[in-house]
DNA sequence: AAAATAGTGTCTTTCAGACATTATAAT
DNA sequence: ATTATAATGTCTGAAAGACACTATTTT
């Protein structure tokens, strides 16, 4: 009650700690991949994990989780959101841990990302191919990030976060195939995209096998301006 | 990083306090409600506050928005659900806290709801007449729960929540129209509601001064089995 | 010329929105 | 009959979906 709050003595209540995942995807080959890293030490000793760790009393919780983006990644000036807060009894056995999810998208020419394949401990992993099990409850946070990013992409221009300064329109759609799990038409998804008018033609091209293809750059200016619905068959929205 | 937290000493991190406050609405005579308690003590004594409190260690986040709302209101099994977490640094003048906030919604007829109006320190207030200033962060809590609760309106089947047991159509269309805060047309109101099988009919009828009204009653078990979209104008998610 | 990839055009269907009409009660 | 409220019907325009077609490159 809001009484108690209001009388409130430090030293009277047990608190739990709180820490900040940080659930960072990024497309590596025209694939989403997520980053993890493997603990070392009990509980979940050679689990792989969610990046995250304890918040400083001095900052923020977005703070924190630019911290931990850049301590994992070396990247900063990403895509940040906040996803949920965990709070089970039992989900760290070591004491009872609060944990605020965010989710961050890195662009795909960001790839000054310092984790990489090779590394044993930190690593990207498709999210068609994760392992089978997570440290604490990461898997449930996992799938829950993918399943907003998913839901977001239908009526934001989130996509455009993870791809780098100049793109296809097919690179794009393949995107959108991606995160979303399905086949997209060609020609309406060129329809669609052009009359949003959030892309910016270059004159730049680039070889291929076949005809070369188009360069294109996003409108930043007006991505806040109109919102973008891309919604392609509503049956979707049930999954 | 991850490692830091495997090798996690709790003497040594100071924590921050973690509260769950609950922004409760509710429909009376037809309008959005929300309430609100009055402070008694430093800081913002005499300002009007979102409910909420403490965590305990021993219960979950949602239990702790179940104790808290049932503490305010004396009601149970409502629909809970997950709004933000607020983790600012100098949200609190007192301590650290960070507040992990809930929107729980209330159905009319429950109306063994012990807060009244009368009460000087727990009031109901409609939206459209709020308190000019909050306690905390409260105004910025509220006006994003009152959002969130707009746009999930068009792709949930939340304003059911809102609803007694049995309701007229056009009494379901006004919940819409509060919330959106615009005329929806009667007839495609109608037909979509109905479209959607989300309703089943009832052989009652509600007298007025003209035509009596049909009563229907809500289809839980059709509730999950297909998301409801209530797409009345697309620009309104631009809002 | 054939294969490969990029990009456009067009027809159909679906559905939101507007609005006119009918239905059933009280006065 | 008039008023009041409830409920249905119908027309139209915009946009999604399906799919055929054209364009530009390499081999």
């Amino acid at each position: 009650m809001e009484e108690s709050a209001a009388t409130y003595d430090p030293t009277h209540y047990q608190r739990p700690s709180v820490t900040v995942d940080v659930v960072i995807f990024t497309l590596i080959n025209q694939e989403l991949h997520v980053l993890l890293v493997q603990r070392r030490h009990w509980p979940f000793e050679g689990y792989w994990a969610i990046p995250g760790g304890f918040i400083n009393m001095d900052e923020s919780l977005v703070e924190s989780a630019r911290r931990e983006l850049a301590e994992e990644t070396g990247v900063r000036d990403v895509y940040l959101e906040q996803l949920y807060t965990f709070g089970e009894v039992g989900r760290d056995p070591r004491s009872r841990v609060i944990s605020v999810a965010y989710i961050a998208l890195i662009s795909a020419d960001a790839q000054k990302i310092r984790a990489s394949d090779e590394s044993t401990d930190v690593r990207w992993f498709p999210v068609s191919g994760l392992p089978e099990q997570l440290a604490f409850d990461h898997d449930q946070i996992l799938a829950y990030a993918i399943s907003r990013l998913r839901s977001k992409l239908e009526y934001t221009t989130l996509a455009f976060q993870l791809l780098p300064e100049l793109f296809s329109i097919l690179e794009l759609k393949h995107i959108y195939e991606q995160i979303l799990g399905e086949e997209l038409d060609k020609g309406n998804f060129y329809r669609k995209i052009k009359e949003s008018g959030l892309l910016e033609e270059t004159q730049l091209t680039r070889e291929g096998r076949g005809r070369p293809t188009r360069l294109w750059r996003f409108r930043r200016d007006r991505a806040g301006e109109k919102q973008f619905v891309f919604r392609w068959r509503e049956d979707r929205l049930s999954r």
